[in-house]
DNA sequence: GACAATTGTTGTATGATACAATTGAGTGGG
DNA sequence: CCCACTCAATTGTATCATACAACAATTGTC
């Protein structure tokens, strides 16, 4: 009993591994045909989306973004730079604690946002066409799950 | 009715493009946890990997390999230098074609790749474990069609 | 055998990224 | 009040990942 049970999990973990195999070279293909269209890079829609993402709920500071995004201060600051310098970011002193760089959408940064965001809800409407309507719950269910899981498993390195 | 159908897919979608930004991220920070470990740099180890899967299914030439990771066959030939420098990979002309190179695991590299593989096992077992078990099938399932559903969708670019 | 197509390599450029050193601000204890 | 310490950001430097273009070697076709 105790075998079969393992046995199972073996199974469907190869079965998961593969799974994130091919889900990561699918999403990495997506992303790369979307990119260049609008102008930026990758690492600069990222964290151009997020930026918005988090106005209204308080300022977004270059840490902060790091935290978020998992990168470097140093990438986050150089990226941000190229959003700058292309007037869809401003960078402004906090007025409370003048280490610290706020980053605000410029007009121009918000267009680009509306626009990336409208495709990208059209792309992911165009997905979950494909998948039968009622599989979709189950779907985001699992997903969710699933991201859950991996964020809980804090990865373990080859040699330990 | 069609109204509410409309309502609900765009509902779905914006959260399966949470979902996805999450995922993409939790693998990423996953990834780089991961690697570096191994001595190899991140696509050294995707080639590698290839390579080991595709053995004794014939022979893996560079631009199989470009074919299979989406990558530009000069990408792939000089992470193939590396691998080949560090004794990882056997790059052999092919006597039938002989415009081919047949890339081969080595003896350090079947051992990288085995323990690279047992990691890799562990570490989805880990991730399975954090699930529900009466719930790991149906994740199983949801991931496969949503891997599915991202293969057909061929992401139409920003700007048509 | 000339020419088009295929396979791979190399030159060059860009993007993404990290780590280390440095600068400029806040902060708390004596 | 000043010093030591910490924190935010920037900049120098290095590496990896990647693409496109130009080129070389082969092969297959007519």
């Amino acid at each position: 009993m105790k075998m079969e049970l393992l046995t199972e999990l073996k199974s469907e973990a190869s079965r998961l591994r593969h799974l994130l195999v091919e889900l990561s070279r699918a999403t990495q293909l997506l992303e790369k045909s979307e990119v260049g269209c609008c102008g930026i890079s990758l690492s600069q829609c990222h964290l151009l989306l997020e930026v918005s993402r988090r106005e209204g709920e308080g300022e977004t500071s270059l840490s902060d973004l790091a935290a978020v995004l998992g990168l470097d201060l140093s990438t986050v600051s150089r990226v941000a730079d190229g959003l700058v310098r292309q007037n869809l970011l401003k960078r402004e002193i906090d007025s409370q604690d003048r280490r610290r760089s706020i980053l605000t959408l410029t007009g121009s940064g918000k267009e680009l946002v509306e626009n990336i965001n409208r495709n990208m809800r059209a792309y992911t409407q165009e997905i979950l066409k494909q998948i039968p309507p009622e599989k979709r719950p189950a779907v985001l269910e699992s997903l969710g799950l699933l991201v859950e899981a991996i964020q809980k498993t804090k990865g373990g390195c080859c040699g330990e």
